[in-house]
DNA sequence: ACCGAACCGTAACGTACGGTACGGCAATTG
DNA sequence: CAATTGCCGTACCGTACGTTACGGTTCGGT
């Protein structure tokens, strides 16, 4: 009767949103050692309450991806003016942000909680970082993709085939070597070169003066 | 004085390496949650014994990541033969066993338990993955581009990038999908097809008769 | 046959942490 | 102003697990 924000997405109150984000930088900081003693005592809050709105901590990590995926949500890409040039700048665009994104400390965090909790039976923080990760991803480039192929810009069968191509060419090696620890200076300046050449090789493999080979 | 295979590569006695096995089974099988305990019962053998033989707990599991990275190594990719049916089959080769090992169980279980314990200030499974991973798979593929790129088969200024993209192709998005639990099907027809993609694709981006933008 | 080392099995210890209970306070409601 | 509600702070409980200790057994060396 209880248990306002575990299994509905019911509107979070303000306090509770702050709850969330301070378990958010406690996730940042300590990672998967995050307590229920460390989120109250941060957010000043009683563990009782913590256990009324989340249910348990698995509800707490939960809710607090959720919540970190609803800031992040919203960045769509405009498709009116299908000419290269602007084709070729939303690709740069979706794939700088993509990156910084990906590099950031909170996404970091959040995919290393999610891969120690997968296989687990309980409620999946994989699916969820899955699903607001590569596939909301997928589910806002793709249409992108093919309204560059209706206007002749871009050749391809397979939309999600070259969608997980571009994903290859744009992250490579950055993520899985963020995750493994390995520490890592990418600048803005550099996350804008690495769109512009992950954008450029695209084009030399899908774009439709060159070959339509898949 | 104890602690043989702890922090030195001392040869491991044929029992100690029966303990990891069970140690690297259970990994797989119970991810993160492998206790000692469970070890020690798999293994048939005492918590005592693993205590002298591997210190903590964070040496059992680091010793149980060398011992497995210790059997992965060794592939190594002939580079006589110069010609473009050669290097071409020796990338797809190389694609295809980075594919097929990327998608396996243990690879999946250790890469898991590597990144859950990533930023702690212990023994850093994270580099260990990492060195035997993608940076294995750099140090083996990076000569075999450069005598490609000599035999003027091949065209890139930064061999690491070359490396990267090529990693970018081959992986896409195919590990982080698996480390977040998504159920995912990778039949040995399905990877050897990704390999020839991945292998065609890089010829398209650096392929000597192509273009030589980097 | 005897000794000591290595090791098994298990019991026990300490602690950390998830989860619960309870007393007190502040605000809202009637 | 009494009553109710919601929440803070804290103490508490149960348990799981890392770690240690110890008695009993096997086995190679002398």
């Amino acid at each position: 009767m209880q248990s306002a924000a575990e299994a509905s997405d019911s509107p979070l109150t303000e306090r509770q949103r702050d709850v969330l984000d301070a378990a958010l930088g406690l996730l940042v900081e300590a990672g998967d050692a995050l307590t229920m003693t460390s989120v109250a005592r941060r957010a000043s809050c009683s563990k009782e309450t913590l256990y009324k709105w989340f249910g348990d901590r698995d509800g707490l990590l939960t809710a607090t991806v959720q919540w970190q995926a609803s800031k992040v949500r919203g960045v769509t890409v405009r498709r009116d003016g299908l000419d290269l040039a602007s084709l070729t700048s939303g690709l740069e665009r979706f794939a700088s942000d993509w990156l910084r994104v990906l590099s950031g400390k909170i996404s970091v965090a959040l995919n290393r909680v999610a891969v120690s909790h997968a296989g687990s039976d309980k409620r999946d923080l994989g699916a969820i970082v899955l699903e607001n990760g590569p596939f909301a991803m997928a589910r806002r480039l793709m249409p992108l993709l093919e309204v560059g192929r209706d206007a002749g810009l871009l050749a391809f069968d397979d939309t999600e085939d070259a969608f997980r191509t571009f994903f290859g060419l744009v992250v490579r090696d950055v993520q899985i070597r963020l995750l493994l620890g390995d520490r890592f200076e990418l600048t803005d300046v550099a996350i804008d070169g690495e769109a512009r050449r992950a954008t450029q090789q695209f084009f030399a493999l899908y774009g439709a003066h060159t070959n339509a080979a898949g």
